[in-house]
DNA sequence: TTGAATGCAAAACCTTTGCAAGCTC
DNA sequence: GAGCTTGCAAAGGTTTTGCATTCAA
């Protein structure tokens, strides 16, 4: 099975254990979210919607999101701003942020090290991880002066 | 010099670098964050004010809020929903979060290897940490069943 | 058939902003 | 005195909610 239907799988299972219905809406939304490779927000994957005609609330979007969200399907993603972002959950290509706190400059970075870490402290833990935010504030070579 | 010292020193020396004043609002925002041992928001920072009688208006904690942050005396803290939190900068007693997706229950950990790795990284990349948010969100012992 | 989901628009929430008056330096 | 700050209240942007209707199981 691929991770995209494993995925989808999280996501029924999930709808099954709580008693919620997979609707026509859950699934465009579903599929629309594996169609970006980038992070997006609510209001940006409602519009991909409007734009093309899709008849999907706002609301709707934004009742469903964290459900992908807890079923794993999507993730966090470094917010820019006030508003949340996400991103769809892939095994690779992850990537961590340290965000300069004078130039607000994003600089990405991956350490394999830390993910097996990570992996080590949620057992020791008895959690089962699914996504994590991690980003380091601080300053940039330019702007450590 | 005390940590706590060596902090107002960052903070009035982040004011003087920007072209910024050391106001009486600014002192007491300061020292009221000295007196959290907890997490806190914008408005609860705000309220203690109002309880005290003392005259900070709301926008004025929301407008130096960054200037701490930017300084390192605050740093944020896992949010609990759309605020955002912060939360005193300490060397110890630092912990990250792990976050049940089911439950929403927050489990607190420390790991000094983690530590040690992020400023290793951090070194590599020639980046001054001054402090980190890193969340693991999963599912506790009792919701992975 | 029954409980859940949707759409719409209004409401709620947190944060930011404009402006006149007041302070630092 | 010049320019940054503050207080106030209004505005802004994002997310949530109430309710009637529609839909999945």
């Amino acid at each position: 099975m691929t991770k995209t239907k494993e995925r989808l799988e999280a996501f029924k299972e999930l709808l099954d254990r709580k008693g919620l219905k997979y609707t026509y809406e859950r699934e465009c939304i579903y599929d629309e979210v594996q169609r970006i490779d980038q992070h997006f927000d609510a209001d940006s994957l409602y519009d991909r919607f409007k734009k093309r005609g899709a008849r999907i609330a706002r609301a709707t979007v934004y009742r469903n999101l964290p459900l992908l969200l807890e079923s794993g399907v999507i993730q966090k993603s470094a917010g820019e701003g006030k508003r949340d972002f996400y991103e769809k959950t892939t095994s690779k290509g992850h990537h961590d942020h340290m965000v300069c706190l004078g130039c607000k400059r994003i600089i990405e970075f991956h350490s394999d090290e830390l993910e097996a870490l990570q992996d080590k402290l949620s057992h020791q833990y008895k959690f089962k991880l699914i996504f994590h935010d991690h980003r380091l504030f601080g300053y940039c070579e330019k702007c450590r002066a």
